[in-house]
DNA sequence: GTGAAAGCGCTAACAG
DNA sequence: CTGTTAGCGCTTTCAC
């Protein structure tokens, strides 16, 4: 069924069945209900491609979620813990928009060439890009391509610095650094002195705010900073977990709390302290980052900073949407806060 | 940049360009050669859109993953937690095999007609449908597209009955029945007598079959059936801890164990059990049904049945595209092991 | 082996 | 207000 059949059934041609699908304004009500009717009767869809291919937009945004999991690692499921709530959300407020959202997680830095692909074959209308490394190249280079593209989580001082500020790309951050400041000056409140931290990657902008704001929070009030109390996690539970395992078994003098990059990795220190007996918060005590299911799962519940990832995906789909729509056509960047949620992983000394 | 300025750099036609894309053998190896590297110092990307238009196939599959949660719900993230996984593992498989993925949720029954017009609008070659409620005439309706449609979790006995073992139809299951059937009878084995069930929904296949089962084996082995023992929890945990927290306050007598639809629920039990001063699996043996990410988060760590996520879904990817590939086209079913994990959450009487 | 030409289904400028 | 016409960029017969 194409729309010339319809035409034919209205006794139209197919123009002025195309205004009524584009609801344009030059066509009598009464031409316009017949041919609705028809429409309706006929379950007719017009093909998508085809309008595509005339110069309509595809209503379809493209959602790139870089893995924090190794593509050589098998199964790479439930090792990409924020990639859940990201695409749900994303996609929900896509959908509610009227858009499609098509995706693709990115493995290797090739990969990033399936964000050019699907802008230059025209499969989508514009971009949403999660979890992007530092690598400014791979960045002008998409930027560059004049397509919407909406970055969550990235470093915006880069982007100025780089003139990559264009009319065609947006920022959406969460404050980050704030909130882990909040975080670790909660556990000096504490009375905590040897506070160590969990490092996510610092390849990534949120991981290196996060280690920046701890880093400073700690020299802001005197405290030194241990370096074998910084241990690498790359975000990843398991690597957590060995590094903690590491640390206990070495004999060395442990630290009376931990910050950790994300939740899961706080997870991973309940795991490995309650092997060696010690348990959570009496021996140490636990912030971590996400707020996300785990965070209520575990026992003691655990004092976490928010990250509003239902906000900043809304923000990121109104954002390329608009974009596309041609409704805004400036640079723009929001960032949204980070609260702590104190619960149950923290005592005071 | 369009075939034709491509044709025009290499001093042939349209055509040939065209043949040298899609890998025609007769072209003289030069000539492509000549051509493909003026289409990779170009990087130019052919338009999907006109590709699809003109009779190609669009390498996009559509998934459609239908929520346990509430559409009215505000924040619907976190909710449904099979969501993750199945994403995340099916967008894996397609990528893998160069296509792209159309991502959907359903909330409603309305919502199918979402799925029916992506395959007419011919943006998706074929579509995968996960967590379909029981609900033939929809199924009926998709199946009558004729588009390659893939059912992740639907009963095939009634695909069967009602002659829907069409050849553009493939359905993938796990074996919840025998999964579950391994749970209870291993509650059974440990000496529990008095064993509830923390129900998910029946509308679903999975979660008819795993009640099904639960109550056969409690049958088969001359148990009672307990209706205040079987708590309906809708797979979500707010419901189940809900339920149980009901129970517990009652006063009435408590089970000895639960066999939860799934894992959430599971947790659920552990939260109501423990706010009640009562511990598992000392007050309460409880055996799960996922063996997702909760399942060793918890304490202790749940004993549960595995599902087969990855295998299905990846099972599913390879049925689509080879649905649309046309490798196949006859009906088709498989359905994947779902075996008991041992951990800490039971104990023998 | 290769080009010309028709067509995929739709939109949009242009007449009327 | 509405039909005619010319594309959109690619594939694919059909001749040569």
């Amino acid at each position: 069924m194409r729309s010339e059949d319809i035409a034919k059934l209205a006794g139209v041609s197919r123009s002025t069945v195309s205004r009524v699908i584009n609801n344009y304004p030059n066509v009598p009500p009464a031409t316009r209900e017949k041919i609705l009717k028809i429409i309706e009767q006929h379950q007719y869809e017009p093909n998508s491609y085809a309008r595509a291919l005339a110069g309509k937009a595809t209503n379809t945004i493209g959602l790139f979620v870089v893995s924090t999991a190794d593509k050589t690692s098998g199964h790479r499921i439930y090792q990409n813990n924020y990639f859940a709530p990201f695409v749900e959300s994303v996609v929900d407020a896509a959908n509610s928009l009227g858009y499609y959202v098509l995706i693709h997680t990115l493995y290797t830095v090739e990969d990033y060439h399936k964000v050019k692909q699907a802008c230059q074959q025209k499969r989508i209308d514009g971009a949403i890009l999660v979890g992007t490394r530092r690598q400014v190249d791979v960045i002008r280079e998409l930027v560059g391509l004049e397509s919407p593209l909406v970055l969550i989580d990235y470093d915006i001082g880069e982007i100025i610095a780089h003139r990559l500020d264009r009319s065609n790309v947006s920022v959406i951050n969460s404050k980050d650094y704030d909130g882990a400041t909040e975080a670790v000056e909660h556990l000096i409140s504490l009375g905590h002195r040897k506070i160590g931290m969990i490092n996510g990657s610092v390849h990534t902008f949120s991981g290196s705010e996060r280690y920046k704001a701890y880093e400073s929070a700690l020299q802001r009030h005197g405290l030194p900073l241990e370096p074998h109390y910084i241990l690498n996690g790359e975000f990843l539970k398991q690597n957590a977990y060995h590094e903690v395992k590491g640390l206990l078994s070495s004999g060395a003098e442990l630290p009376t709390a931990f910050f950790t990059a994300n939740d899961d990795m706080a997870a991973a220190v309940y795991e490995a302290f309650q092997e060696f007996g010690l348990s959570v918060p009496d021996d140490i005590s636990i912030v971590g980052f996400d707020d996300g299911p785990i965070a209520t799962q575990l026992t003691p519940k655990l004092t976490t900073v928010r990250l509003p990832i239902y906000d900043m995906s809304r923000e990121a789909v109104h954002k390329v949407v608009a974009l596309c729509e041609q409704t805004i056509s400036a640079f723009s960047t929001v960032s949204f806060p980070a609260p702590l949620i104190l619960r149950d992983s923290c005592r005071s000394l």
